[in-house]
DNA sequence: TGTTTACTCTATTAAATTGATAGGATAATT
DNA sequence: AATTATCCTATCAATTTAATAGAGTAAACA
């Protein structure tokens, strides 16, 4: 008796929204001509993005020293670095996390497996060193320049 | 003012528990000589995995045409296909879901992104794209017989 | 035929995470 | 001094995950 794939739904993506948030608000700083201090209420408009939440996040990416920013009238979130120097490695590990989906095969935040003897031995580990490798490839090689049009 | 990296706890690993139990089983049965059937409870023992959640994996593994079943002594789960027929693409497909980690870039569960008005000048699009596609390469070009040693 | 074995199915649960919101504090500009 | 806009803490509902319990069903074997 077989059934159908099942549905999925998509409620949860994996790729969370904070990190959709990010990026979108990163480009969007990225888009502008000058460099000029961008409003969240602006980014939050534009991007379709909760403004209380979007806070969070760029105030995240600041303390990460990837944004600048400025108070008072005529203030926001300005980049600080060149778009093509900021490799999306970088912004993933900090939006997102570890980029290894297990923790037995990440570079920046290796732990052992709790319930796996011996990563030596262990399919999944074998599976997921390749998925990280993959993965890593495409995010070193993608700078936020190549993200907008 | 600069923090340190994030330390993530990897409390909810991307990877789910059940994605893994399931890699870990299929694995297991592939190792077997024969295609002799294998119990649920000696899997669990052998792979450190909680029965009853690996029972209900195992089920929709069988219901989605992996493995077949027999009951009563002697009993057990065994492979239907030839390890080296079963690509990954298609357990994770049934494990974990999607591949994309974006509906609007999925292959087999394509969904338009409720908040992002066009895809052709998404960011995240943009990205997540490449990032499927070397996902999909990675699982396309490994088979169960692959994972084991 | 009856007992044992082992898969099948439904339901429930605690814990954690996510995404969002509220409200006020702080700092810079005018 | 007043306005603007970032900064920070706390809280919240909804969802998902992982695990468990318990009863039902079918096959093998003596």
């Amino acid at each position: 008796m077989k059934e159908p794939l099942p549905k999925f739904s998509y409620l949860s993506p994996m790729l969370s929204k904070k990190t959709k948030y990010g990026l979108k608000a990163l480009a969007h700083l990225a888009s502008q001509k000058d460099n000029r201090p961008v409003q969240i209420a602006e980014i939050a408009k534009h991007e379709n993005i909760s403004q209380k939440f979007l806070e969070s996040i760029l105030l995240s990416l600041r303390k990460t020293g990837f944004l600048g920013s400025k108070k008072g009238k005529g203030g926001g979130y300005y980049l600080i670095k060149d778009p093509k120097e900021i490799l999306m490695t970088d912004v993933m590990r900090i939006l997102e996390g570890p980029i290894a989906m297990v923790p037995c095969v990440s570079l920046n935040f290796y732990e052992k497996c709790d319930d796996c003897p011996d990563e030596n031995t262990c399919s999944v580990n074998k599976l997921m060193l390749k998925v990280r490798d993959a993965n890593l490839a495409v995010y070193r090689n993608n700078t936020l320049a190549d993200l907008i049009i």
